[in-house]
DNA sequence: TCCAATGCCTAGAATATCTACTCATTGAAA
DNA sequence: TTTCAATGAGTAGATATTCTAGGCATTGGA
C-alpha cells in the first residue's frame, strides 16, 4: 500500500487565508476560489479545511466577520484583517521566508 | 497573551530527516546536529521530535538501523536509507518545490 | 565529586488537517 | 417542472505532527 497522499498545507493555511483577505476582503468561499486561481489549483481547499481555520483566526482576533450580500446577491459572511491580523501576516511572512531558507540550506548540502 | 510561538517544522521533518541520512548513515543524536549545523541553527530538533519521528520513518520502510560504535566509542543506532526512503525523499523534495512555488504565486499575488 | 555532553527513549497534550457529511438557496438545463 | 450544479456556511470525528517534559545510562573532565 503505497502513501500517495501529498501533504499540501505544511501549516501555511493561516497564512495563505490572511492574505487573500489582505488583498481585499472575502467571504469564504471566495478565499477558496482565489487560492485555488492564485496558485494555479495547486491549493484546493476542503471545506472542512477552510471554515474551521477561518473561525480559528477569528477567535483569535486575526479576522473580523460581517455578513453582506455577495456579488451574486447573497448573503455571506465577509472577513476582513484586524490590525492585528496584518501584524500576524506581516510576521508570519517573514518566518516563513526564513524557514524555507532554512531548508533550502539542508537540501542543497552536498556532502 | 501573546502567541509568540514559531511553527518550525511544517511537515518537513521527515524530508529532513531523510536528507541528512542521505548524506551518509548517522544516529540520531548525530542528525539532530547535523540540521542544526547545516541550518545555522534554525532547526533545533527536540528529542521527543526527533526520535518519535525516526522510529516512524523505520516503521514505514524508509529509514533501517542498526546499532554500531559511534565516534565517540560508544554504541548508538546508525540509520540509513532504504531505496523505497530515497524514492520518497525525492518525491519529498518534489513535491516541496512544488509547494513553496504555489505559496510565492499567492503571497507575490498584488490586487 | 559533580556536571556537561553523548545517546536513547516515552507519555501526554495541543494543533492542524482531512474525510465525510449536513443544510439551504439559486438559476439554468432537460 | 424537475433536477442538478454552483453558491454559501457549517460540524463531527479521525489521524498525524509536533511540543513539553520528563526518564535512563555512560563518559570525561574540571
Amino acid at each position: 500500500m503505497v502513501d500517495d497522499r501529498i501533504e499540501l498545507l505544511k501549516g501555511t493555511l493561516d497564512m495563505l487565508i490572511l492574505k487573500a483577505v489582505a488583498m481585499q476582503p472575502m467571504h469564504g468561499y471566495a478565499i477558496a476560489l482565489r487560492l485555488g486561481q492564485l496558485s494555479r489549483d495547486f491549493f484546493q481547499l476542503q471545506q472542512g479545511t477552510l471554515y474551521p481555520a477561518l473561525h480559528r483566526l477569528e477567535d483569535r482576533g486575526l479576522l473580523r466577520s460581517k455578513w453582506y450580500e455577495s456579488e451574486t446577491g447573497r448573503e455571506a459572511k465577509f472577513y476582513a484583517l484586524t490590525r492585528k491580523g496584518r501584524r500576524h501576516l506581516e510576521a508570519e511572512m517573514y518566518n516563513w521566508q526564513r524557514m524555507i531558507k532554512a531548508v533550502a540550506l539542508v537540501l542543497r548540502a552536498a556532502d
